[in-house]
DNA sequence: GCATTCT
DNA sequence: AGAATGCAACGCCGT
DNA sequence: ACGGCG
């Protein structure tokens, strides 16, 4: 295996040092994951792909550059590797030289390799993670010539929770915010912006002998008002970042400087093409989850070695959220009213780059503050629009609102206040397998409200503490973690504890096993997460607007949006018949008229919080079935392209004992009418025999017959049940009913197909879909609508959600709970026939 | 619909 | 890249 | 032994 170092022989032979400004050495210590992208302006404007493999960068040329859209391929030709340093080069490269012209840095961050690099690379296919500025999450690049010395490759952005979830790339480069047109015309924004600031007659003074001091904020409420803004408050280090006299500084809350500490950020104020300015703002670092963590950024701080800074700053950036900008060229700025001086600040900076503009919203103060805490953000700060930058002051021009957090805690004690009262609750959270104490609430139920829950919480009474606590209250009773409070509380204080609780109500409808414990401030972390933050568990859902049923006559066509709609509307009635239950798809992802198969085995792509079960099929192979047992899953298996869903008889629990015996009424060329007349006739037969039974439409033309069994009998011992009363019902209506396999000698009459019993066997569930014209979907029905005019096709995608909500309860219910006394009703049975 | 393999 | 391919299964019964 | 059926 080559070295990176001893092939970067090609980039030297091209360049000649002191000629072009280009690096030479690989000097920077990176932790081996930067990857930039440069544009650069030569013979031809293109982009450069360049990853750091082994200490040097891996290069191609990609002349379209990347699309964050996987379905748009670009070809990158690889090239010869350079030097990491080149990372950090951005300029113009001289007349006369290799690659001549201008060269920005597009975008830059970490790589994450999913698999070896050296080995990809000979292989021909690179699986990487992006995190830069502008670019996220994975990737791939695979070469596509025919031989292996194929110069060509693709660069395609791969399916994954960013797709479609980031704005288009702006085309400045992310650290002196110029595009590589500016960069080659030699634009100079400083000269520019000292004109404007001349000619709007500010005066212009010397510069201070020390930097102003921050400008503070009083506490507030949320409000709506006029003549204010609301900028989101970030949960960082407040930072002064000052350019002056070609040097930079970084200056924390208590004057320190520490730009040592986070160079990236002293890199990118130092690219910044003006020569004199402060700017204020806050330095954070990003979670997991994409949201400030003040617990990162502390981790951060404490990396001083300047080989581990260096590569904290792939591994872990800072990003700096500027919200003001004090001068700017000599010119003071603090007296000009704010939103002047945001107007300048979003002119200095970088659409995308490690220092950010602050935006605001006007005066909808209230309604940000919703949102703002629901994205689970620190707060607001509101600002007088008009006002001007008082450094040092405690000012009422800026309010900081605090965002107040929800959660549910299990209640663990309580200290009584007489029979059926208490003065407070000691609350509970679970951490992995342990309760976790975070302190007590009182307020905020009224006193009908803590009686119901003092007698609630009485029932549960323990000896014992479910968790520790460091100081017992007097009097404190005890209780099981049983019960759940929803709390609202300011934050976690140091010691752990809820900060300024706040009781809202009982939560009666939730377990308190399901109480997490909420992310603490000082939870050590994890220092490096290596997949992109998931913006949340949410089923993607693709292509919705693809035809999955054609029109017919007063219908128009119906489209695999319409079917995830009703499968989203449907699930709150169908997850019951569908949990613990392995399930078949048949799928169609072209429509009922495009190509459809069968699918029992989970696929390997299913994300992993979709369950799965081992089961055996035939001997000596086990299949993992997929069971569904939420709206998203559900979701999921429908995106796939499945129709129908079947269903096991039995769930994974007693895989071996279904809960109901079915009998299939399936016509083909029988009218229905006379499905209804066997319909009937069982009716009668098992009511006779005093078997609990259900129906429901199959969705196709036919009707399914159900009989709960509780578990009392295997697969075979149902199958002869239902042989048994489909065998009656022929002795009644043998002109009606048959149970020959052969279409031909059946002559018209309703199959009774009792053969769907048997392990492994499954019927369409209820509520799915069918891939028929009608786009029908099996629908429990009452005994009582088995009568002349029922018309299964009128049970569909469009309005099965809608039936079952004005229904009063579901017409199966019971068949999950129910059971029957076997014995008796085959004694009963016996004596029928 | 999606991964994989072929060209 | 673009096209093609796989994605289930087994017992029943009549010939 | 094969083929249609669900």
């Amino acid at each position: 295996m080559k070295s990176g170092k001893a092939s970067l022989q090609h980039y030297h032979d091209k360049r000649i040092p002191g000629q072009t400004p280009e690096p030479f050495a690989s000097t920077r210590a990176t932790g081996g994951s930067v990857f930039v992208i440069h544009q650069h302006a030569a013979r031809h404007n293109h982009f450069d792909l360049r990853l750091e493999v082994n200490g040097s960068l891996w290069s191609w040329a990609v002349p379209k550059g990347p699309s964050v859209d996987p379905a748009d391929k670009r070809l990158a030709v690889h090239v010869e590797p350079h030097p990491v340093d080149y990372a950090w080069f951005e300029g113009l490269i001289p007349e006369g030289n290799y690659g001549a012209g201008a060269m920005i840095i597009w975008d830059r961050g970490q790589w994450v390799p999913l698999a070896d690099p050296e080995e990809g690379l000979d292989k021909g296919k690179l699986l990487f993670d992006l995190r830069g500025f502008k670019l996220h999450g994975r990737w791939t690049l695979v070469r596509t010539g025919r031989s292996k010395d194929s110069r060509e490759w693709l660069l395609i952005k791969e399916q994954d929770a960013w797709v479609g979830r980031i704005p288009e790339p702006c085309p400045e480069s992310v650290l002196s915010g110029l595009t590589v047109t500016e960069l080659k015309s030699g634009a100079q924004p400083a000269v520019e912006a000292r004109t404007r600031l001349r000619r709007s007659r500010l005066g212009c003074r010397e510069p201070k002998a020390s930097p102003p001091k921050p400008m503070l904020c009083r506490p507030g409420k949320p409000f709506t008002q006029a003549g204010w803004v609301f900028e989101i408050k970030y949960d960082g280090y407040r930072v002064m970042a000052i350019r002056r006299d070609g040097t930079v500084q970084l200056l924390s809350r208590s004057g320190r400087d520490i730009a040592a500490n986070f160079p990236e950020i002293a890199e990118a104020v130092a690219a910044l093409p003006y020569d004199d300015f402060i700017l204020d703002g806050e330095l954070v670092v990003e979670g997991p989850d994409g949201l400030p963590s003040f617990s990162r950024l502390q981790q951060r701080a404490q990396i001083s070695r300047p080989v581990g800074v260096q590569r904290a700053a792939i591994a872990l950036p800072a990003r700096c959220y500027a919200f003001d900008v004090l001068c700017l060229e000599g010119y003071d700025l603090m007296p000009r009213p704010l939103l002047k001086r945001k107007q300048w600040l979003r002119h200095v900076l970088p659409g995308q780059g490690p220092i950010r503009y602050v935006d605001h919203i006007e005066k909808q103060g209230s309604a940000a503050f919703e949102q703002a805490t629901a994205m689970g953000l620190e707060g607001l700060v509101a600002k007088r629009a008009g006002s001007s930058y008082q450094p040092g002051q405690r000012s009422d021009d800026w309010l900081k609102i605090p965002a107040l957090k929800t959660d549910d805690f299990a209640v663990m004690g309580l200290v009584a206040d007489g029979k059926d009262d208490f003065s407070s609750l000691l609350l509970a959270a679970l951490d992995g397998a342990h309760w976790v104490y975070v302190g007590r609430a009182g307020s905020g139920l009224n006193r009908a409200e803590r009686r119901t829950l003092r007698h609630a919480l009485d029932r549960h009474e323990s000896r014992q503490p479910a968790a520790t606590v460091a100081e017992t209250p007097r009097g404190v009773q005890w209780v099981q973690p049983r019960r759940a409070v929803e709390v609202r509380y300011k934050e976690f204080t140091r010691a752990g504890q809820l900060r300024q609780p706040v009781l809202l109500r009982h939560r009666d409808d939730k377990p308190a096993a399901d109480c997490l414990l909420p992310p603490r401030p000082g939870d050590l972390q994890q220092p490096v997460a290596v997949d992109p933050p998931q913006p949340r568990q949410r089923v993607i859902l693709s292509n919705q607007e693809k035809e999955f049923w054609p029109a017919v006559k007063g219908r128009p066509a119906l489209t695999k949006g319409d079917m995830l709609k009703h499968y989203r509307a449907i699930a709150r009635w169908m997850l019951p018949y569908l949990e613990d239950r392995p399930i078949v798809m048949t799928r169609y992802p072209d429509g009922i008229e495009g190509g459809s198969f069968f699918q029992h085995e989970a696929p390997k792509f299913l994300p992993d919080w979709i369950r799965r079960v081992p089961l055996e099929r035939s001997k000596g192979t086990t299949t993992d079935y997929i069971v569904i047992d939420s709206e998203d899953a559900l979701l999921y298996i429908a995106n796939l392209g499945t129709i129908p869903i079947h269903v096991w008889s039995s769930r994974v629990q007693s895989i071996d004992r279904p809960d109901y015996c079915v009998l299939d009424l399936d016509p083909k060329g029988a009218p229905f009418a006379d499905v209804m007349a066997v319909a009937r006739e069982l009716h009668g037969i098992l009511d006779d025999a005093e078997a609990p039974h259900f129906l429901k439409t199959s969705g196709g033309s036919g009707l399914h017959i159900l009989i709960p069994l509780g578990g009392q009998l295997d697969h075979e011992q149902s199958k002869s049940l239902g042989e048994l009363i489909a065998r009656i019902c022929i002795r009644r209506l043998p002109d009606k009913s048959t149970i020959q396999r052969a279409v031909e000698l059946r002559e018209g009459r309703v199959y009774l197909d009792y053969l769907q019993n048997g392990r492994g066997k499954t019927i369409a569930a209820p509520f799915c879909a069918r891939p028929n014209p009608a786009a029908s979907v099996s629908m429990p029905l009452k005994w009582s609508e088995l009568r002349a005019g029922l018309e299964p096709s009128r049970f569909h995608i469009g309005n099965a959600a809608r039936r079952m909500r004005s229904l009063k309860q579901d017409p199966m219910t019971g068949l999950l709970t129910s059971d029957m006394d076997v014995t008796a009703v085959v004694a009963a049975l016996g004596n029928l026939e």
